[in-house]
DNA sequence: CTGTTAGCGCTTTCAA
DNA sequence: TTGAAAGCGCTAACAG
């Protein structure tokens, strides 16, 4: 075996700081890892040789033996996107600050990679795992479940499962769409498109087809719309699956669909959109009909951004505590891995509707 | 030492596979590492009992004894911004697809978190690093040699250091803030604000002074303001440091300096953004003056974004290759990490000025 | 082609 | 208090 198998130039290990200090590999090794006891004397002498080397522990060989990696895994739907990108930085910025790293990966949705993700993570040994999962029936659940099995800690984000016994970190996503909604309704509003709904293979066009799981609704979208619901029965406004759009879920196909339904001849007077991408899909509608809001639609869309402050006029947003979504899913599995694992819960924390300009009555 | 150290409940080891299989450790491992020769026959018996205990190998164990851990770390400043985010989705998504994970550490633009980013790195033993340095001079290198000197592969991304030989993956700032400002210029302006320039102690009031190290430029801040003194230059437009923003660089102080700066006497006609939120702050002092644009005022800013496409009137932005910045980072270190190491040289990526309609010759 | 054996660098008993 | 020695799970010589 080649003498430098597994270790570059100049990566010093215990034993030559040991050697060096002339001591015994195990007193280095105390004084380094910063346990047991180690008289002042010897202290100095290994410290001084470590310092000289340029002595890094390997974390590597450390985590073999301990059996603690001091790293958490994330997997996300994308790491581009920014919601993703806020809640990473929430996890990340609070394991840190508790001694751990992340390793991140993303799904892009697909059940697939969601899979291989959590392999690699068990693979790596991570000390637990954050997820937000596309997972939403029993049947997909499969790879959570073999990774709980193997005993590893893992606390859900932005995404609950009902089939998973897990502590969860969500919104209240329907009560957030519900309200929004109601706000449409306060202005006046009756005819209320609700942008974008499930990609179902064929449209739903019942109420009970829009939520079954077959039109695989993620988690957050299923409870949008639920939400919305809700708001058209308390006020008794008759729910119309015109209204609803349907198919992949991209700007392109927001812009065509609510230029559909502004093209109505009992057209929208409002849109809520469950998304950023929906929202300027909608913006693009508006426009290319021709139309201004508030004056001609009102809009409201979830996802606030710096940029939705300055838009001319101003958009009313749902803002999404990201970073604190992150940060609290981070903080749980962090307690859990300190030994404190009380009852699973699902950690509700309170998004924000931000009333800008974007609303108003609906012109006559 | 307890039985179970290090391995939580239910995780076979390849000499539990072994003994399952009736074979020896070795055979197991040959044939779960794939490598070596092991006939059909045992190859059969191994994989039925890997199968069967739910083998999955110990990565940790294997990067201890081949040395490599197929973990790249990456080193950015900061993970919930748009730019990084796309430039980590680049490289996460290119490393990935040959075998690597990623380790993503932010650094705020703080040196101390760079210098502790980079020794996690090392002690996690990751293969190579990716790092977007806040470093300048040569007095602040000298973690980043540490580690080169440790034999880890590096390469730079999004920013230059000169100190350093070092492959590096940037787009030409200076070049496309040239650009950007000609633009500007044939539309006729002559008054042009630069925002956000150097967040010195104290406002320099000299190009030497703006230039300097001592105002603790990062590099692409640097370029970006070099181009904009080409671009004068080459028109014969003599250079006014009330045009340049000093100071934190945020967004509000950004709506301050603009706000300023079109209250001159000799106000300006057009401002060039260097980032995001310096755009959207001049947004803010555009429209707190009671002006719009492009009419009253032109705005190019860099970092193009979906919501600059709907802002009304869209924006003129410049694009940079984030995705791409982030894959031919990666690309170039997995190439070194194969063993094709020729030159260290600089890859410069295109961006791109996206004309919109923010532009427009200034006003009588 | 297969099994034995010796590490990788660290932690942790255990006896001195 | 300190050092010797065993072990974490895997890879890789080497002998058979």
């Amino acid at each position: 075996m080649p003498a430098d198998r597994g270790q570059a130039a100049g990566r010093p290990t215990i034993s030559e700081v040991a050697a060096e200090a002339g001591v015994g590999r195990a007193t280095a090794a105390r004084t380094l890892g910063g346990y047991g006891y180690v008289s002042p004397e010897l202290r100095e002498r290994v410290l001084a040789a470590a310092q000289k080397l340029g002595y890094r522990a390997n974390a590597l060989a450390r985590s073999m033996s301990t059996g603690v990696s001091h790293t958490l895994g994330v997997i996300l739907a994308d790491i581009g996107n920014p919601f993703f990108a806020g809640v990473l930085r929430g996890i990340s910025d609070t394991s840190r600050a508790r001694g751990f790293d992340t390793i991140v990966l993303s799904t892009y949705e697909e059940l697939d990679e969601e899979v291989a993700a959590t392999n690699v993570l068990i693979d790596k040994r991570v000390d637990g795992v954050i997820i937000a999962s596309a997972a939403i029936g029993r049947a997909e659940v499969a790879h959570i479940k073999a990774a709980m099995s193997r005993g590893i800690p893992i606390v859900l984000v932005d995404r609950a499962v009902a089939a998973l016994d897990l502590d969860t970190v969500v919104i209240d996503n329907r009560d957030a769409a519900r309200e929004a909604v109601e706000v449409l309704i306060a202005a006046g509003h009756r005819r209320i498109g609700f942008v974008w709904g499930p990609s179902a293979p064929e449209t739903p066009t019942t109420r009970r087809g829009l939520l079954s799981e077959k039109s695989r609704n993620l988690w957050t979208d299923g409870e949008r719309l639920r939400g919305y619901l809700d708001a058209l029965d308390d006020a008794r406004i008759p729910f119309d699956p015109e209204l609803v759009m349907t198919g992949p879920k991209t700007e392109e196909r927001a812009t065509e669909e609510v230029g559909r339904m502004l093209a109505l001849p009992d057209h929208v007077t409002a849109v809520f959109c469950t998304e950023t991408d929906a929202v300027l899909g909608a913006l693009r509608a508006v426009r290319a009909a021709g139309l201004a809001y508030p004056r001609d639609i009102s809009l409201i869309g979830f996802d606030d951004s710096a940029w939705a402050a300055v838009m001319d006029p101003p958009l009313t947003m749902i803002e999404q505590p990201v970073h604190r979504l992150g940060a609290k899913a981070a903080e749980v599995l962090l307690d859990i891995l300190h030994g404190n694992e009380p009852e699973h819960e699902i950690h509700t924390l309170r998004s924000r509707l931000v009333a800008r300009s974007s609303v108003a009555p609906p012109s006559a």
